[in-house]
DNA sequence: GTCTATATTGCGATAGAC
DNA sequence: GTCTATCGCAATATAGAC
């Protein structure tokens, strides 16, 4: 039973940093409140982190590895040679990542500007590399005439943008399900491509993993 | 010649303090350093400004106030019944309010957690406003039978992330114009909506005052 | 590991001379 | 209006007892 459903302090002080983070933002809030959720005293916190800082590199750490790595998962389990087929698989991967994981994400986006120069140097290659992974699926799927692209670039802004907007306002037993999100994006995703039978195509394939 | 392009005082701090509020957060901005921007020592900022917190209300201000009566206003300017027009309107103003004033808007979403509690209350509200008058355009078109809504929220959602993105990485001299940007993003809507002729209906008419 | 101090720094804001 | 000097406070971080 070990390592089961217990939360080591390290951890309770990660997810309760990150709730505060994400609900007033990282200057905003202070260690004091963070050792309070946490139910510890300031200088507690003290053997756990190494410094604020180092706290929220904690949270942002690896999300944009980890979204990439998803999402080109998703697309490598993809037995079709289809395009649209894989850049839906990457839609899902990278909707229900948002979706799941939404107060991290929306950390890693919000806080950028408050890490260090070399971290924040990291998180925006990698993120680069993500947008490139994107464009590539929407360039197959125009070279296919299967979608018809007007700006490979803008597609990937919009698919990101609306994934962040969702990071924002996503939480369980709103009014829509995540697989009703996940539906409803993927239909708007490809019907910006010109996608035939984007509406049909979309229906039902909302379950990435 | 009085009141030409002269600014003063006032002004300098407010555009000084928008552009390090826009680069590194209300928070992580000191009025130091917004002294130091506006040529002056921190004591000499108050003869200026009563605070602060202040100094931010005055930068977001109302900018979601102009952005709706912009918007409106671009609305009612349309002659033609046609709802696909009226909503292509909007989206005109709508993403050329984004682009023009990136730096504010993007300060009024990222920074509304740092008003006080009244204000920030007002702006959620001229907020949900904005969102309705929008999702009223697009239940119309719908109505109409000229657009295929999935959820008028959701788009009207769609659109106001994209907007927000593009708030965050335009700037003149870009590899896009703002006349192409406009475009690309309307068709982008359009086609979302699965209006007829979508790419066509939204060549050309870009040019939002 | 926890806690109670406390050191240190830098912030917003003010006072008062010019 | 500008400046210099400083107040008062709250923040991160540390020291050291238990």
């Amino acid at each position: 039973m070990a390592g089961s459903a217990e939360r080591n302090s390290a951890q309770v002080i990660r997810d309760e940093a990150a709730k505060l983070f994400f609900e007033r933002g990282y200057d905003a809030t202070t260690l004091r409140q963070v050792a309070s959720a946490a139910g510890l005293k300031v200088g507690s916190l003290y053997n756990h982190i190494g410094s604020k800082e180092d706290l929220l590199q904690q949270i942002m750490g690896s999300v944009i590895d980890e979204l990439l790595e998803r999402v080109q998962a998703c697309v490598a389990e993809v037995e079709s040679k289809d395009p649209v087929d894989r850049l839906q698989a990457a839609l899902a991967g990278h909707l229900t990542f948002h979706a799941e994981r939404a107060q991290q994400v929306f950390i890693g986006n919000a806080e950028l500007r408050s890490l260090p120069q070399e971290a924040r140097e990291n998180v925006v290659k990698k993120r680069a590399e993500y947008e490139s992974f994107l464009a590539a699926l929407v360039d197959e799927a125009g070279k296919a005439k299967l979608a018809e692209v007007i700006d490979s670039k803008i597609h990937v802004y919009s698919f990101v943008a609306q994934a962040t907007h969702v990071a924002g306002w996503y939480h369980p037993g709103g009014r829509l399900s995540l697989n009703e999100i996940v539906e409803i994006y993927t239909r708007l995703a490809l019907r910006e491509l010109n996608v035939a039978d984007a509406d049909e195509r979309a229906v039902g394939k909302a379950l990435a993993k």
